[in-house]
DNA sequence: CCTCGAATGATAACGGTGTTAACATACGAG
DNA sequence: CTCGTATGTTAACACCGTTATCATTCGAGG
């Protein structure tokens, strides 16, 4: 039994107010975001709205548009943060097995869907709220690219010991990510509790899922 | 290389508008319904309003709530009835591999992801405008329940064919349903093409990841 | 056929939201 | 110290969800 670990935002960001009396706020770009991951992850996707964020640090509900061009932009910037984090998890839930790459690849698997089930709405942010066209949001798409090549890292170890097949590991990566990208969304859209399969264990499904994954991408079977 | 298929709504829907002169409309309901599917398909999710039906349709703007407690009411139905035709595009797909439990197989999960890239912001309805507690809409947990038992009948025939092993077939079509969902959100979410993988064939990624897939759920190779 | 309660639609209003224009203040380079 | 610019405020607009109140129509029972 692996141990549970809860996801944990590396650095607090403790949404600090205007200072009484100021003006000028100092950095209120930063503070927005905070201010919106707090929204999210308390009180859900609904809530995360622009003027909201700017009421929870004192300042006027439209000083928002100095720094974020519309709502589009503030989504962009939380979705991009969780990203990242969202990537720091998975390296720390990859590094105690760096020297068996199943083991990491499994560990990355449970790892993505456990993310999705500690900060739910903020997973919805970071894979619905966001246009479909991010060549206008570059920083976005990289941030992708950090979780997707953690997959493509993995994948490319197993294969360098014979334990996966040597086909484009960009698709096999691709195949890697449906399967735990699809039981997160799942998991978070209530569907798995539904269906009678473990109504709160979400690790226990993603290690069986993940290893079915694995059987999957393994070498043909002589 | 299977045959290509739209997905196509079974009986047409034509968003009768109110009769001029007239005061009642005489099933607004349905008309409301329509309306709001014209209105994701054409416009998008985020077009998708009470108000908005309510005029395509020439009826006031507050009309809606005589039939629909809330806009959620609104989603969950516009949800629902898209699982429903999504469940019968599945059936069409599996419907000329009915001897080969295999190949229906690998016919569901291209089927499920080209319905998601055909209706994407219909799909995305679906899954993510939906409350996580659909204890509330048990006609809501049916229709998912109708795509969720197709997965199931396609592995427990495999099975019997002894093509797949022998473990819960709940669990194994949540691995199954995973993949697929997983792959579909994320060529929705426009994932897949930033990744230089084939810009515009998902029925061929969905091929691959679902060949993947279903070596994953084979009996342990002995 | 008539009556009358119930169902359905219309009108108007409230608060919340995204967004913009016009104005006020503070910062920082020269 | 000065002044252009960045940043924050105020006020307004349009749109949306939602509700209360009023108007019209339907249909069941006499």
């Amino acid at each position: 039994m692996p141990e549970e670990k809860q996801p944990k935002r590396p650095r607090a960001r403790p949404v600090q107010k205007k200072p009484v009396g100021r003006y000028h706020h100092g950095d209120l770009r930063r503070a927005l975001l905070g201010a919106a991951l707090v929204l999210v992850e308390r009180e859900g996707k609904a809530a995360l709205t622009l003027r909201a964020a700017a009421r929870l640090l004192g300042v006027s509900e439209a000083a928002p548009y100095r720094h974020f061009a519309d709502k589009e932009a503030l989504l962009v910037a939380v979705a991009e943060d969780g990203l990242r984090t969202l990537a720091t998890f998975l390296r720390e839930a990859a590094a105690p097995h760096e020297a068996e790459p199943a083991r990491r690849f499994q560990a990355l698997g449970v790892a993505y869907v456990t993310f999705a089930t500690v900060h739910p709405a903020h997973f919805r942010v970071m894979f619905t709220a966001v246009p479909a066209e991010q060549s206008a949001y570059p920083s976005l798409a990289e941030a992708y690219e950090g979780v997707f090549s953690l997959l493509i890292d993995a994948i490319v170890a197993c294969q360098h010991r014979g334990l996966v097949r040597k086909s484009d590991p960009r698709a096999l990566a691709l195949a890697a990510w449906s399967t735990v990208h699809g039981l997160a969304d799942l998991v978070v859209g209530g569907q798995v509790p539904r269906l009678g399969l473990d109504p709160a264990n979400p690790a226990q499904l993603a290690a069986m899922v993940t290893e079915r994954l694995f059987v999957g991408l393994s070498l043909p079977a002589k």
